[in-house]
DNA sequence: TTATAAAGATAGCATTACTATCTTTTTTAA
DNA sequence: TTAAAAAAGATAGTAATGCTATCTTTATAA
């Protein structure tokens, strides 16, 4: 079975909405190449015209500048994230399996999956692990963040924090642990691949490290039988 | 007592040494002004030499790019906060006590506290958070690497790992651990701020919120109690 | 068939991210 | 004290960037 998925992309992310006409898609899917082969910061709408074989002018008019087109592929990135934790944990009960189910999905080195098209996930992967902090990290959060363009990574959070809860319903920081998973499912990954002595894994082809160390981490955090001990660690 | 602390800065960072000179210190005082106020993006070397009452030209006898002054600021960042965790821990002999503190120190949203002249500490404090994933976000991480450009961040993140170790000779992810501190300590603060609904606290005055978190979430992790059980959860 | 929306073509413009060069001032060393 | 060297200042220039604008052509849909 091929199954396609469509996911509905917040309006203020585009001015005209690439999923709807062949020159748009062609744009996401050249950006997506391009991006990956110049970096963000040397990526441009000049370049990005001449790969899709437009002009500059078409692409202004689906996107105000580079950064909201940054936005818009980082939340479909998250979206799809989302979706594929829903999917994979949808037929189990068990909040600790689901829990580290979800762990092996964020942590895992994106392959290809064809779900769509025009997007080749493996890339996709790679722009939000090394570009992805460059959407909030802007002057402009706050306002973005009125229009609502992190609402796929917060649903996601709030998703990861809910089974958190479900978890051990008395853990205190359970929003704070899920952004946690989410920024260093791609930070550790990153690290092991740039800055590996940031990391205790030099092989780069071990597709569980991140894994291993998240899953430690986040299930001696919720582990209850520490929550008393915990406070009089180091107090005088 | 007054004292001052002078960091010696890695010599690929800068192509003058900007400390050597007034006209250098000018640029580094004006450049963390001018990052904060405008951010990274809209920071540029024609803005410094005006605020600094100097020329372009000067300010590229410093510094090749705005990159690398960049990474100029967040390593003295690094190097200070190194100094700091050097300085306060030097009298704790209870590795626990220590790695506490150490999350107490960097967990802290810094006051300007007049280490030195030309510095801000606050402001600068608030370009780490804000800019500093951008330092090694970059298609030439390798290359700067290379250059050791990222030396003082390993160094602080090699101290912390074996702090850790020293708490627990048996854990697995020393390194990790290290660096997920190090990040989170920064993100949490930042999410805090602008995207409060990806952690658990909404009131920013809130000084402890992320030390809480994140005493708790390393703690749990490197007690020994839980090695053995960890390795079952949820596996079939 | 006619309106209307999208795409294509082209131009332009202020700013950015540099490089180059020449002159003046300051520092240093003989 | 004087010569040379290094740093700073002044100015110019250039390719690329990040847009905006406008006019024409081509699809599409009522």
């Amino acid at each position: 079975m091929k199954l396609s998925v469509k996911i509905k992309m917040n309006e203020h992310l585009f001015l005209r909405n690439p999923e709807e006409s062949e020159t748009g898609k062609k744009i996401i899917k050249h950006s997506i190449l391009l991006i990956n082969k110049y970096g963000f910061e040397a990526f441009t709408f000049k370049k990005l015209a001449i790969a899709a074989v437009t002009t500059e002018a078409v692409v202004y008019r689906y996107f105000e500048n580079k950064h909201r087109l940054l936005m818009y592929i980082v939340s479909w990135y998250w979206s799809w994230q989302e979706y594929k934790v829903l999917f994979h944990t949808n037929n189990i009960n068990e909040p600790k399996k689901k829990l580290k189910k979800i762990i092996q999905i964020l942590a895992a080195q994106v392959q290809d999956d064809s779900t769509t098209e025009h997007v080749d996930e493996r890339l996709l992967y790679e722009i939000v692990m090394r570009e992805g902090a460059k959407a909030y990290l802007t002057r402009h959060v706050t306002e973005d963040n009125k229009h609502r363009l992190f609402k796929p990574y917060k649903d996601l959070c709030a998703r990861i924090a809910s089974v958190i809860i479900e978890c051990n319903p008395k853990y205190k920081f359970p929003r704070s642990l899920a952004s946690t998973i989410l920024e260093m499912s791609h930070t550790q990954n990153f690290f092991m691949k740039y800055l590996p002595s940031l990391t205790d894994f030099r092989d780069i082809t071990n597709e569980t490290a991140t894994f291993n160390f998240l899953e430690r981490l986040v299930f001696s955090a919720i582990a209850e039988k520490l929550s008393a001990k915990q406070g009089s660690v180091g107090t005088k």
